[in-house]
DNA sequence: TGCCGAAGTCAGTAAGCGCTTACATACCGC
DNA sequence: GCGGTATGTAAGCGCTTACTGACTTCGGCA
């Protein structure tokens, strides 16, 4: 058989990566197989361990390359004098958003990895998320302290709740295979949200005339 | 080798169904193996299968059992005269309460049920889900025709809000390793989602002296 | 009591899994 | 051009998985 054309570690490394986000999306990540990873960057089976130790050095890799992109869509909400309300609608909004497709991608993972056999692997994905929750929670501190929000907010509910607008959409949206439509509503969960943490002051009574349509 | 203890169908089929669950909760869904089933209730992997066509009719019967109990813990809040709110805060507690500790095993089975590789089972599950959202959002219909939640409410947001409490609870008391202590902060959210759909003028403005601790 | 069906065992099979070994060849610095 | 290294292949090993078939034994009933 004639053989592929070679490519880098590096890209190869980047290749397998983006596979197995596809293939978790599709199958889950109990149905990522190298067989398939594999097959879908046109190499064989043993080309995969040219550039990785073994599959739980692979999914490392991968939780890794999601923090980065976590770490990303938060950084700079403490230095930037920004209102708290405007930090936490960026992080929602840069998670919700299909652009791109892997953002669901994290709560499928978090969930699937509570589970998945793979030792130390659910530590991992835990240390990634108990990251991402303290960032929400310093967020939502910093709206307190600038009187935005609820002085007696509990920060573990507050954070949980934000966490919960993310993964149930997810989840919704990962149920309807991943077709759009679900962005308006996110946008309303988000003002639930908000008016359940804003200091009852701030929010203005609701005109009468806004009704939505009965089920 | 001397044989088991014979039992009927009936109870050995239970016996199955909760070893599965307890095996989904440990090792998640791809984790479950006959094997591992058969050597939870003592007898060999053959036996399995004098109760069970094959694995998939196993999911099957588990998920059916999970619907029922869904169900009863929805069951007559539209009938009875009681209020929304009240109705909400029962189905979420009867879903948070680790009394049996099975309940979070819902929420984890949906998503891994919805990247699972079995033919179907995702569409099973998804159906369950559909309706579970249903009866979530004709409460909330009726706290809005009650005028107890804002008329302007987005039922799909609401409802999905709802959800989200739920699953990031779950979630959280997963990657705890079931440990207990987030039944305070689940009550705290739910506070939160209750500020959220509540009519803005049914809200008493907030005490300033109960203020939290900073972290 | 003797029968017969339901429930269980034993010993497999085929398929799929992660991973390894032995070998081939493209690419780069000299 | 030439040698060495990085990237590839083919083949297969050892293990686990879901599932099966032939056989055994318990227990209720005519």
């Amino acid at each position: 058989m004639t053989q592929t054309l070679r490519q880098p570690t590096a890209i190869r490394k980047t290749q397998i990566v983006e596979e197995v986000a596809n293939l978790v999306m599709t199958k889950g990540m109990a149905g990522v197989t190298i067989h398939d990873i594999a097959a879908g960057i046109g190499v064989t089976e043993a080309a995969v361990y040219r550039h990785f130790l073994n599959k739980r050095q692979i999914f490392s890799y991968v939780i890794g390359k999601w923090e980065e992109r976590l770490i990303n869509s938060l950084s700079s909400p403490h230095l930037a004098e920004t209102k708290a309300t405007d930090d936490l609608e960026r992080v929602f909004w840069s998670q919700i958003d299909s652009a791109g497709g892997h953002r669901a991608l994290a709560f499928i993972l978090i969930v699937e990895a509570i589970t998945f056999e793979m030792p130390g692997l659910n530590a991992e994905v835990g240390e990634v998320m108990t990251n991402y929750m303290e960032s929400i929670q310093q967020i939502i501190q910093k709206g307190i302290f600038e009187e935005e929000f609820r002085p007696d907010l509990n920060l573990d509910a507050a954070a949980t709740a934000f966490m919960g607008l993310v993964q149930s959409t997810a989840t919704l949206w990962a149920l309807n295979h991943y077709s759009s439509g679900l962005t308006e509503a996110a946008a309303a969960m988000f003002e639930i949200f908000k008016r359940g943490i804003y200091r009852t002051e701030r929010l203005e009574p609701i005109s009468a005339d806004r009704i939505t349509l009965a089920a």
